[in-house]
DNA sequence: TTGTAGGCGTTATCAA
DNA sequence: TTGATAACGCCTACAA
């Protein structure tokens, strides 16, 4: 593995260093002539610049940082999301570089370790919630982030978010167009951003619908298919179980499905089930699951523009954007009522 | 975002720039004095050398290349490998850069950029195939790399692969022993090395288990839900039907089952069926999917272990490990028969 | 045991 | 329009 330096171009083309250079970052500034001949070399040799020595000079690692969740929180939507942060940074001559604490470490001192090696250019924070230190030291050090989720930081940052609220809205909006009247809530425990938010958009649309809220049918619990059987059960064994369960995450709803299974009844014809991610086993399950997708492909794309922005103008003040999710009806709603 | 310098650290100890650098890289050649002084400097200033610098001097980027597969061929389990890779990359200082062919990019052309960029100092390759074309291209450039599957390559390389073979007779073998005797088999065209080799075990375990080969109890297919519930139809419409269906992916598995619900029977019950992969819906479909599950701890350990061994001494023949997967039995196999 | 100098491959700044 | 030269931050001889 013998690299080819600007040297060798030098050599084999007869022109200076500089020359070259010139060739490879601004064309314009060289002779048609001359251009022509050192890019055959370059061409002959397979030249192409030292990313090590290219960053050293820049003081630009052209590397975005990415902390890869750990598998247990990793929702699988989660990988989704990566594939397209991959394919953006692509786009704009950036590589991602994952990292993860090592054992023992601190997530915040992976973060630090990373920053002052110097290794990337920024980072990409996924799962920000409420108080985020990671959000409050990066501002501090002034090393520039964006963050997938918003956080309640004192000073402005730029993040790209999903409108969490507006999807569960959407949820019970076409729940509601069924004819349910009834409708329960199994959510995650307050103090995080996205939960919230998406109890809130539970709470704001049945108002909306002329509901009323009935606060007994929201039911708290943590993130995993047995604790979402629970609160199926829970809700189910009430002397008036509602007519349809929406969940802030597909795992909650695939154990709601098991809960409605064993209690003899059937999802999507007396029990309507919805959930949160579009996670990949929500179109393998029977019945499939009604659940809402994040449109994962403007999120990456997104995140590295705005990245990409202030890595060119840390000055500029932070921009924030919030999309569209998108709802997928499958038959655990859809199948046909009593 | 200054900075801090091997030089600022020189000025606050009071000592030169190769003292510092050996403190950091050779302590033992410092006196405990110096090393005490240069050490609380190096604290104080919160330096820490630059990856770029480093690179740079030493040939040598610590960053490893890792072609993120495309989201339609990653079934889900590549993103459990991705986890154990960073993981254990991390253990060896060593960082994982992901990358992608651009739009219109081929991807053999990807890995040349990275490699002619010197971008990074080895590659994990995934979904190694017969012939693969990287295995070649990167022998030839005699580039550092291991791969995660095997391939038929003139020349030795380095691999890490799990006995598909074996845990597909793994899977026979439980079937066996709960007395099913027509087994029929759902597999992929010919010419995947681990196709080949899952079917391969299948024909082999059967013969083992005395039940003889019945050639027509075995379909080829791409790997698909949509195929698998084809291929699942094909061998339940039989006049003789199998009593127990296995897969070589899970999502061929979750194709069968929706088939044998369509049939008006009972997987798990009438009918068997197994995967491969243990992939997350595994374990959420109802009734949950017996499965083959990789160790992907192992895995992502060893696959690293032979890349760095290689970075050490690339004259060293390359080695090659075989894991054995595990058998995870759910109720897609146990529920009781009829 | 510590300090000094040269070089790793680029790009930027001048002069020519 | 091109060529020479000085950084960029670090490591590794080698000299003191």
């Amino acid at each position: 593995m013998l690299r080819t330096t600007i040297k060798d171009v030098c050599d084999k083309a007869g022109v200076s260093v500089g020359t070259v250079s010139n060739v490879v970052n601004a064309p314009h500034l060289v002779a048609d002539e001359t251009r022509r001949k050192v890019l055959r070399a370059i061409e002959d040799l397979h030249y192409r610049p030292s990313r090590a020595a290219r960053s050293l000079q820049a003081q630009r690692t052209h590397l975005i940082g990415y902390r890869l969740p750990d598998p247990v929180d990793a929702s699988s939507a989660l990988d989704v999301f990566l594939h397209r942060l991959v394919g953006s940074a692509a786009g704009h001559g950036l590589d991602l570089v994952l990292f993860a604490p090592r054992p023992g470490q601190s997530d915040l001192d992976a973060y630090r370790e990373v920053i002052r090696g110097a290794g990337v250019d920024g980072f990409v924070l996924s799962e920000t919630n409420y108080d985020d230190p990671r959000v409050g030291m990066l501002i501090e050090l002034a090393f520039p982030f964006v963050a997938f989720g918003r956080a309640n930081s004192p000073s402005p940052f730029p993040w790209v978010d999903v409108d969490g609220a507006t999807g569960v809205a959407s949820v019970v909006a076409h729940l509601v167009a069924l004819g349910h009247q009834s409708i329960g809530l199994v959510g995650w425990p307050e103090g995080s951003e996205s939960g919230d938010a998406r109890a809130a958009g539970f709470i704001r649309s049945m108002e909306a619908a002329g509901l009323g809220l009935d606060r007994s049918l929201i039911v708290r619990t943590e993130n995993s298919m047995a604790h979402g059987r629970m609160a199926g059960r829970v809700l189910l064994d009430r002397h008036d179980p509602p007519s349809a369960i929406v969940t802030v995450q597909d795992e909650l709803a695939f154990g709601v499905m098991t809960a409605v299974a064993e209690a003899g009844l059937t999802v999507g014809k007396e029990v309507a089930v919805a959930g949160f991610d579009d996670t990949p086993p929500a179109s393998v399950v029977w019945p499939g699951l009604t659940s809402v997708r994040q449109p994962f492909d403007a999120i990456g794309r997104t995140l590295v523009d705005l990245l990409v922005a202030r890595l060119e103008d840390p000055a500029r003040p932070p921009q924030t954007v919030l999309l569209e999710p998108e709802l997928i009806t499958r038959a655990s709603t859809t199948g046909s009522r009593r």
